[in-house]
DNA sequence: AAGATTTGACCATC
DNA sequence: GATGGTCAAATCTT
């Protein structure tokens, strides 16, 4: 996994890089938290989720705003609560028979991703619970496509489904194509009340800190990459209903209540793992939003596991845990677009 | 035994 | 008619 595709220019190499990196330790933390709180694997997942979403979009160069989509023009407008609900618990119409062909339909949201561990069969997973119902030899291409539609389709109508296909140029690389939103409710971490410190588990405390120290997400040569179709107003789709309308300036990374509780409602809802429910709310972000989406998660988790206070600034930020550890974060004011994060083990 | 995957067939769209 | 998406029976896995 070191072999970073150049894909679209040589600025989102670097990104590439550090967040695939990322997505490794999250990797492993998500292992060795094993024994802790859902709500710190939850937050793995999330981290790692949005890790994947931001690779697959960077790689691919699949961004919503400049170009319109060839697929067709419906990919905006969301039907958010217009959701085709198969209507709960109608059993006598279990799925009709839609063979039709998903050409131009909304709410699809491609994305390519890396295999989940080098040279697996199937990308990472994506947070979501799925069920292969076929396969398909694909005219043109080297590997067939796989479809699969989510677990809880029976139980719960959910009616999102998604398509996996290995990229030809690259067999470490899967495009996925979501179709439709899930309305399904599993592993929502809703068993409020878990909340409890995670601070005593020593390998989360050291991935954390290889995985804080690591974080040091430029985007300079994003922002400098405008001849390859980037630009620091160049947006590109992402998942994430909670932060739409935001401002870079009021998304502010680190502002989230410190304590537990807020910590804890605030996550299941604001950042949705699935990359499908995002179909009907592709937002616009700019590098810049990945790196405060990932931070604001690395925030999160920093609080399920040990850090009960932040002092805030304008520019830096330190979170200071119970046992004389730390995490500080430096937003380099000359450079609104490079954080510097870090940790301290007294 | 229940649930998941495989695979050939069916059907809609191009 | 070719192609892509889905169904459903057969098979595999847990």
């Amino acid at each position: 996994m070191e072999a970073v595709h150049e894909g679209n220019g040589g600025g989102s190499g670097l990104v590439v890089t550090e967040l695939s990196h990322i997505k490794e330790l999250v990797k492993q933390l998500d292992v060795h938290l094993g024994g802790s709180p859902d709500l710190c694997k939850l937050l793995a997942q999330q981290i790692f989720a949005v890790t994947e979403r931001s690779i697959g979009m960077i790689k691919s160069g699949h961004f919503n705003g400049p170009k319109r989509s060839a697929a067709g023009a419906g990919l905006d407008s969301p039907p958010l609560s217009a959701t085709p609900s198969p209507v709960s618990g109608v059993s006598n119409t279990p799925f009709k028979p839609n063979k039709k062909r998903k050409t131009s339909e909304k709410g699809r949201h491609q994305i390519r991703v890396s295999s989940a561990a080098g040279g697996a069969d199937a990308p990472a997973d994506d947070g979501h619970s799925w069920r292969k119902y076929g396969q398909k030899d694909i005219l043109g291409a080297q590997h067939p496509r796989a479809y699969y539609r989510c677990t809880y389709q029976k139980t719960q109508g959910c009616a999102a489904t998604k398509q996996v296909q290995r990229a030809d140029e690259d067999p470490a690389l899967f495009d996925v194509i979501y179709h439709g939103e899930h309305t399904c409710v599993h592993k929502t971490a809703a068993a409020a009340g878990m909340v409890q410190p995670a601070g005593q588990n020593p390998d989360a405390q050291s991935l954390l800190q290889s995985l804080s120290s690591s974080l040091t997400v430029k985007t300079e040569g994003l922002t400098a990459a405008g001849t390859q179709g980037w630009s620091t107003t160049t947006p590109f789709s992402f998942s994430s209903p909670a932060v739409s309308g935001m401002t870079p300036a009021e998304h502010h990374p680190f502002s989230t209540p410190s304590t537990p509780e807020n910590c804890f409602v605030s996550m299941p809802t604001s950042l949705e793992p699935s990359p499908a429910t995002s179909g009907s709310n592709h937002m616009c972000m700019t590098p810049f939003h990945v790196h405060s989406e990932l931070q604001t998660m690395v925030s999160a988790l920093v609080e399920a596991t040990s850090m009960p206070a932040a002092d805030t600034e304008e520019a830096a930020f330190s979170y200071w845990g119970f046992d004389d550890s730390a995490l500080h974060v430096n937003n380099l004011d000359e450079d609104v677009n490079n954080f510097d994060i870090s940790t301290f083990f007294a």
